[in-house]
DNA sequence: AAAAAAG
């Protein structure tokens, strides 16, 4: 399948091919002649496969090769680091054409933004504060929207966006063209979505056997009390292969102590939170993506949507809230068809949480919650002094912590390291293992292996698609989260889980 | 309950 036999016109066939881009996702083959049609769409995929084109091939397409000046197209984000990306993709893809894109979010001067618009932009992706903002001061008029999207759609229509969205969706016309995607649609936000639309046909593109959590990340859960997590942390970043890496952070004052703490420790780490003024938070997302950092310490602002290559790993340095909140944030790796690796530190307040996550989402096989042990023999393979800081040196790692949790060891998994990895096929570490620079700031390396909670046997493409047209919602995904793909597995409390 | 989103 190609983006020409989609009917994607062929100035923007090339603008893709030009950025590398051949082949449609299966989302982007689902949504894309249904959207071109005019359909209103509630779009269901995987993290990292491609539903930003989705949509935004067909929105450019349908403004035709040199329209009007004026505001015509509406796409609602809900950070404004996400603005940036989505503003940057879709001027990738309208770049042959008579089409102006600009992003209108705070924390920005007016000024750039308003230009834009008087100087007749058609497309405007926004964050709900600065738009409604621009709005209130008639300086940007929604009243010829045919075309209004909702990135992240459940968040946008959760509590804390909510009004804000009925009020920019009251100001465009009832007759315009809607489509909204997201990873995650519960239920109850599909119901509240149409609303605001007309006859949506629901599109999940994933089988409807399997969840929506991508199958080519490897979950790994520790126990976090009696820990020093920040040196577990360390080790885990001196991973042999680790390329660029997300930690996330419950509080913006836990992502602004862990920054400096890893900056103290000698690794290459940035921060992106709501404490920082937005040229800060925009020079830490552009310094991750060029790859001058290699850590990226992130609240939930960077949970959704936010698209780096080669991130290798995600660590939950706290559990996140919810396994909505999980999948987005795991989702910032394994994208594009890559693998990814997702640590997440349990507390011990927050023991439920995991259980929670853990039977909402479908792990393929159970994920069990292992002990990073902090007994001090931990650490003599990094010739350092437990505790203490300095520019580590060490071993590779994480297949230490990987083979720990697939051998059910609790406890002594010091000594794995040095032995190759007790059970792991595909290790390449022990000949490369003491080499390298060890500081965090080497280029991330592909890796190939597959993760072993994948089923290979699971099917991975396919579509399902209902349509609402009105009536009860119960033939379709009810569900708040991905469906189970194994009915069988019940959960068991791990050994030393309170139940 | 935190974070996000206007200034």
């Amino acid at each position: 399948m190609t983006f020409s036999e989609l009917n994607i016109d062929q100035d923007m066939v090339q603008a893709l091919a030009d950025k590398g881009i051949i082949e449609p996702f299966p989302i982007q083959v689902q949504t894309i002649p249904l959207a071109l049609s005019g359909q209103d769409i509630i779009g269901q995929a995987k993290t990292g496969t491609g539903k930003t084109l989705g949509f935004g091939l067909p929105i450019i397409q349908r403004l035709g090769l040199d329209p009007a000046p004026g505001v015509q197209v509406l796409v609602v984000v809900p950070t404004r680091e996400l603005c940036v990306q989505v503003s940057e993709d879709l001027e990738t893809a309208s770049s042959n054409r008579n089409t102006k894109v600009v992003s209108i979010y705070g924390g920005k001067a007016y000024e750039g933004q308003i230009e834009a618009l008087k100087a007749g932009a058609q497309i405007v992706v926004g964050t709900p504060g600065r738009l409604l903002d621009l709005a209130s001061q008639r300086l940007l008029s929604l009243a010829n929207v045919s075309e209004m999207v909702l990135d992240e759609a459940d968040k946008m229509l959760d509590l804390g966006f909510l009004a804000d969205i009925e009020k920019l969706f009251s100001q465009t016309p009832s007759t315009r063209h809607t489509m909204l995607f997201s990873a995650t649609m519960p239920g109850p936000i599909v119901a509240l979505a149409r609303r605001f639309m007309n006859r949506p046909i629901h599109i999940r593109a994933t089988d409807p056997d399997e969840g929506l959590m991508q199958a080519n990340i490897e979950h790994l859960v520790y126990r976090a009390h009696n820990m020093d997590k920040d040196e577990v942390i360390g080790r885990i970043l001196m991973a042999e292969g680790r390329g660029k890496t997300v930690i996330f952070t419950r509080t913006k004052r836990a992502a602004a102590k862990l920054v400096e703490e890893l900056g103290d420790r000698g690794f290459n780490a940035t921060a992106v939170h709501g404490d920082l003024n937005q040229e800060q938070r925009e020079r830490a997302m552009a310094s991750f993506k060029a790859g001058k950092k290699d850590i990226l310490i992130a609240t939930d602002v960077a949970a959704r949507g936010i698209d780096v290559d080669d991130v290798t790993h995600v660590i939950n340095h706290t559990i996140p809230e919810d396994e909505k909140a999980y999948l987005h944030r795991v989702g910032r790796t394994g994208r594009a068809g890559k693998t990814g690796i997702a640590v997440t530190f349990v507390d011990w307040d927050d023991m439920h949480k995991w259980t929670l996550i853990n039977n909402a989402l479908d792990f393929g096989t159970p994920v069990p919650m292992e002990t990073y042990s902090s007994s001090p023999h931990l650490y003599t393979d990094l010739n350092i002094p437990a505790g203490s800081k300095g520019r580590l040196r060490a071993s590779p790692i994480r297949e230490t912590a990987a083979s720990a949790a697939r051998t059910g060891g609790a406890g002594r998994t010091g000594g794995a390291g040095r032995t190759g990895g007790a059970g792991r096929s595909d290790s390449a570490r022990s000949g490369a293992g003491h080499s390298g620079d060890q500081t965090g700031s080497r280029p991330p390396r592909s890796r190939t292996r597959v993760s072993p909670t994948t089923n290979p046997d699971a099917p991975t493409a396919g579509t399902t698609a209902s349509t609402h047209d009105g009536g009860g919602a119960e033939h379709h995904d009810g569900n708040s989260a991905p469906r189970r793909r194994s009915r069988t597995r019940r959960h068991a409390p791990q050994a030393g889980t309170p139940s």
